[in-house]
DNA sequence: CTGAAAGCGCTTACAG
DNA sequence: CTGAAAGCGCTTACAG
């Protein structure tokens, strides 16, 4: 049995209102007494319950997070960017796996609910209205990292897609590319794909190229596979195109494994660029020249949101847009 | 304000403790004031407060994973296997990140303690004598995954991996090669590098090869870097060898983009093999060829063997270690 | 400076 | 079948 504060009471020859004020009010307590129940608190080991202290609090001290699969490389990062803010804050992270399932959500967020957590991020999935209805309903202090809501307004902590699409596509150009195509994530997800995806468009617009949507852009659903069976579909409509700008790095492995497969070289034939700048871009041959998001910071500032949020009641941002940037390596061909 | 089991019984008329029945016992109450309640709940939303239940029976349905990086490819697979086995047994998971750091993970270990887990698995670490006391004190049901304690009688599952080592050089030894080096991880851990290096000279040595510890190992510590920067080292003090191993796919994949980097074909000129099998193995070109480890059935049994010393106090096999198994792809050059 | 009492939100004998 | 009371392990007015 763990020892209880009346343990230390009984040991100390105090009563338990004094325990508790030497462990959180030291000061009103006598000297003596008090090293008296510092030596009984050492002897028995003694270490407060936290469920009792939450009761009284409405303070847990625990966050909850919904993530679609942790297993991911980018969530990983992401939630090891939050792990570390809420760390640094003495808080702990419950990590739910919604596999974008929606009940599952909802049954995490009613655990979480009964968990009586301070606060909850909500990764990367758009906030349904649906979604919004339970998330109302739990009046739980909410941060969303790697997405936003436009209708609602929630705190939020990303980066601008549309630009970083457009940002890429203008890289690519830039090197020379005119026949550019994209293998975009889901044609759908409103919050990463299309938004990449219109700013890819835009980029070749606004460089006069054609802007072929039907011929230029395939979908996948952001893993390698996905990538790699998107370029074979692509490569057979827009058999002349000399660059692909895949959403995410691990479509981007995807598509270079095709294509390396098929005896083309990669960048001397086909340029190849990715997007998120996980840990795997640096770890292929050729290097993925990739447009990056602070992944881990993405993580570390919607914690730091979050805890604002539960401190104060008010974030001094409500959507933060954090800075990409293309990281140029080896996979796309460089304007000689 | 969430309402509490007090509003629920106003709002039905009847005591919180007819109201506590119907959550846990509605056999016991009768019917018509079953029906009040249940409309009563479902008009408030009301739902438990997990602090005050788990303060009654002591359990919180909580579960801490003390786990070195949870951004490490190995790391993230094998928490999703927890967390998967974790949900179907109604349960929830703390993951803290230890960094293999001594006084973050006493310090995670405190917390998790103070918030009354039912129980913690230790991940990949090795279980050091000062860790034991520590555990030992707050006696919490504990299970060890991917690594093991031969000292101590605590709960493990992994593989064998001495096995594992002879296995991954026997496998290269029948594909002809004679002269094979390996990239190990840490020459100081016990658990996973070790063995494997020694089943690699066990191999070494049954087979009639000359096994110079010397000049065949190198050391890294387990990432891409370290792969690349081992590789360097021991194709320097081993020119001639026509086969590598790598204790960890991340490090055979630097180690590929050392080689190739250099002009040196992988597999024609010399072969490389990993261990793991995550998914970076596939995600290359040439594949790894790699030594297996069920990753994802090693934290769902991990946890499930925790869940089972929770329930009934004790498990069915104290040491389990997994089959792994040899995946054949492209990076090693096959006999003809 | 110190302790008895009330209370956080529940559950569970116990009595009726 | 139902409810008042005690209690889980704490904290915090309140009185002295």
């Amino acid at each position: 049995m763990k020892p209880t504060i009346r343990d230390v009471a009984r040991l100390a020859k105090v009563s338990i209102t004094t325990v508790s004020r030497v462990m959180n009010n030291p000061e009103l307590v006598a000297p003596d007494k008090r090293e008296s129940v510092l030596t009984a608190i050492e002897k028995l080991k003694y270490q407060p319950n936290a469920l009792a202290r939450g009761l009284i609090h409405k303070r847990t001290q625990t966050l909850g997070v919904l993530i679609p699969d942790i297993s991911n490389v980018f969530m990983a990062e992401l939630i090891r960017g939050m792990e570390d803010a809420a760390r640094e804050n003495l808080f702990n992270l419950i990590i739910c796996n919604t596999d974008i399932d929606k009940e599952r959500m909802i049954s995490y967020l009613q655990v979480l609910n009964e968990k009586q957590v301070d606060g909850i991020v909500f990764v990367s999935e758009p906030v349904y209205p649906d979604y919004y209805e339970v998330f109302k309903r739990y009046d739980i202090p909410l941060v969303l990292a790697a997405t936003h809501s436009l209708e609602y307004e929630i705190p939020s902590v990303m980066i601008n897609n549309e630009q970083a699409g457009y940002d890429a596509v203008e890289y690519l150009i830039r090197q020379g590319h005119e026949k550019i195509g994209i293998i975009s994530g889901s044609s759908i997800e409103p919050i990463s794909s299309i938004p990449r995806t219109q700013g890819f468009m835009r980029g070749l617009r606004s460089y006069g190229l054609k802007a072929d949507f039907e011929k230029c852009v395939e979908y996948g659903g952001y893993l390698f596979q996905d990538g790699y069976e998107a370029m074979s579909r692509l490569i057979k409509k827009f058999p002349d195109l000399t660059a692909v700008f895949a959403v995410a790095d691990e479509m981007a492995l995807g598509a270079i494994s095709y294509l390396q497969e098929n005896g083309i070289r990669v960048p001397d034939e086909i340029s190849v660029m990715g997007f998120d700048n996980t840990r795997l871009a640096t770890m292929t041959w050729p290097k993925l020249t990739t447009v990056a998001q602070p992944i881990y910071e993405m993580g570390y500032r919607a914690l730091n949101k979050l805890i604002d949020l539960i401190e104060y009641g008010t974030v001094d941002e409500l959507r933060t847009y954090l800075p990409h940037e293309i990281i140029e390596r080896e996979s796309v061909r460089r304007r000689v």
